[in-house]
Parts: C-alpha cells; sequence; structure tokens
DNA sequence: ATGCCCGGACGTTCCGGA
C-alpha cells in the first residue's frame, strides 16, 4: 500500500497537476490538504477518471482535507467532534483496506504569540486528545499530513532564519512531540536520517531556487505499520513549475507499505 | 525592519499562507 500526502494549495488551481502524478505513481491512498474549495466544487470526477474513491471535507476558501482512495473508505470521520465550536475543516479519517487513515492540516500559527499560535497550540491537544478516544496504537494506523512544524533543526535549511518562528518555536515541536509519544513513527525518518531533506518552500524568495526549505509535512505511522515500511520519500521535482503548470509551495510525501 | 510569491474573493486590493 503506497500512501501520499500533499499539500496542494487549491485543488482546482492544482488538479491537473495531481491527476498525472496520481496517473505515473498510482498511490492506493492520497491524503490533500489545503483544497480551499467547498465539497460542491472538489473535481470528483476528474479522480474518478481514474479509479479514486473520494472522501472530503471542504471549506470556502480556506482548509479543506481529502481522502482518496482506490478501495472503498469505510467508518469516515469528519472534524474532532470534540464539542468546540470549531468551523475549520483541517481533518478526515477514513478506513482503508482494513487501515486507518487520519488526514490532518494542522494551523499554521501565525506569528508566534497571537491568537493563530494560541489555537495552533490548542489544536495539537485536541488531536492528542482525539487519538486517545478513537485510535490505538497497536491497531495499524497512518496519521499524515501537512503538521506545519519542522520537528528538529536539521529539519530546517536555515535554522536561525526559523528559529522563532511558529514552525520552528519550541512550545510547537513540544506539542507534536506530545502527539509522536502518544505512539508514532515518522516514516521519513526510517529510511532517511541525515537531514537536509524539506517538504515546503515559501513562494517569496529565497524560496526553492535557495533552497530555504522546512520538512513540515509527516507520514506517521503506528509500530506495526512503521514494521511493514519499505520506502519513504519527498518527491521534490513537483515543488517546480513546468510550462502552464504552476507547483504548489509543498511537494508531495510518500510511504510504502507492505501489506497482505 | 519589510517585502518578495501565490490563490481566493461580496475582486480592481485585501487577507492568509508558513
Amino acid at each position: 500500500m503506497k500512501v501520499v500526502s500533499w499539500n496542494v494549495n487549491s485543488i482546482r488551481a492544482r488538479y491537473d497537476r495531481v491527476l498525472n502524478w496520481l496517473d505515473a505513481n498510482e498511490p492506493d491512498v492520497v491524503c490533500l490538504q489545503e483544497l480551499k474549495c467547498q465539497d460542491g466544487d472538489f473535481p470528483y470526477d476528474a479522480f474518478s477518471s481514474l479509479g479514486y474513491m473520494c472522501s472530503v471535507y471542504g471549506q470556502k476558501s480556506y482548509n479543506g482535507v481529502a481522502i482518496l482512495s482506490f478501495d472503498e473508505p469505510k467508518d469516515v470521520v469528519r472534524g474532532f467532534g470534540d464539542g468546540v465550536d470549531d468551523p475549520q475543516a483541517r481533518t478526515i479519517a477514513a478506513t482503508i483496506d482494513g487501515v486507518r487513515i487520519v488526514d490532518l492540516y494542522v494551523p499554521n500559527g501565525g506569528k508566534v504569540g497571537s491568537d493563530k499560535w494560541r489555537y495552533k497550540l490548542t489544536w495539537y491537544d485536541r488531536l492528542v486528545r482525539w487519538l486517545g478516544a478513537h485510535c490505538d496504537p497497536t491497531q495499524p494506523l497512518v496519521v499524515c499530513g501537512d503538521f506545519n512544524i519542522a520537528p528538529e533543526d536539521f529539519d530546517v535549511a536555515r535554522p536561525d532564519r526559523w528559529r522563532d518562528t511558529a514552525m520552528c518555536a519550541q512550545p510547537g515541536r513540544d506539542a507534536l512531540a506530545r502527539v509522536v509519544d502518544w505512539g508514532l513513527v515518522d516514516t521519513f525518518r526510517q529510511h532517511h536520517t541525515e537531514g537536509g531533506h524539506y517538504s515546503w518552500w515559501d513562494y517569496r524568495p529565497p524560496g526553492f531556487k535557495g533552497n530555504d526549505g522546512l520538512r513540515i509535512d509527516q507520514i506517521y505511522v503506528t509500530p506495526s505499520l512503521a514494521e511493514a515500511c519499505a520506502a519513504a520519500g519527498i518527491d521534490i521535482e513537483e515543488r517546480e513549475d513546468r510550462p502552464g503548470s504552476k507547483a504548489s509551495d509543498h511537494a508531495p510525501i510518500w510511504a510504502d507499505f507492505e501489506i497482505d
């Protein structure tokens, strides 16, 4: 089972490019973030032509997540359902071929200390509680998406430049660590122990050309799936503009599992 | 110290992104 996670920065602006990538790579499960459209505007037909079923949790202009799969998605859940009045569409979960898939778009956080920053930290706390209430570290589980946190300095090309931002500030890293400590393994780090690998580059200079990258997109799994993870990677070629096809500011990340 | 580049929208400038 091949799983990909990709913050596409508008599915309507990106769907031809995403389609081409899916056609070439044939992942079994596709977790998308930042759809920036309502459910009714999602390009279902384009993806169904490649054989994908689409579970969508959209929102006008902002946020929005979706899980695409060849196999029928079961027990689809949108949002945390934790009683908090939160209109932001940032999480969707589904069971695909016996594997629970959780697709997340973690809040950006704005400036450290702002209301958005507090929302981000609170959101991480809600995620930990949600995992505790609805998931089990012994089950086959994928928790992936745009976490908007670079876990360590060697996940950042220029750590001094980013140190005190919402991507790197210690309270955010601590919040992410509490999610991982619940019982998850970073599939990319299983296969790449060295630094210097990134999944996001700002559109603004120095950006991709200046390699001012951060590794803020992750595919975490429970230990039973980690044992089955044969390979993981980041397709940085997809961060490059092509004629008539602009790139998202995020590259797709993927993990391959050998499961029956 | 700030903008740079993008996408979306009650659009012709703004907000949010990370």
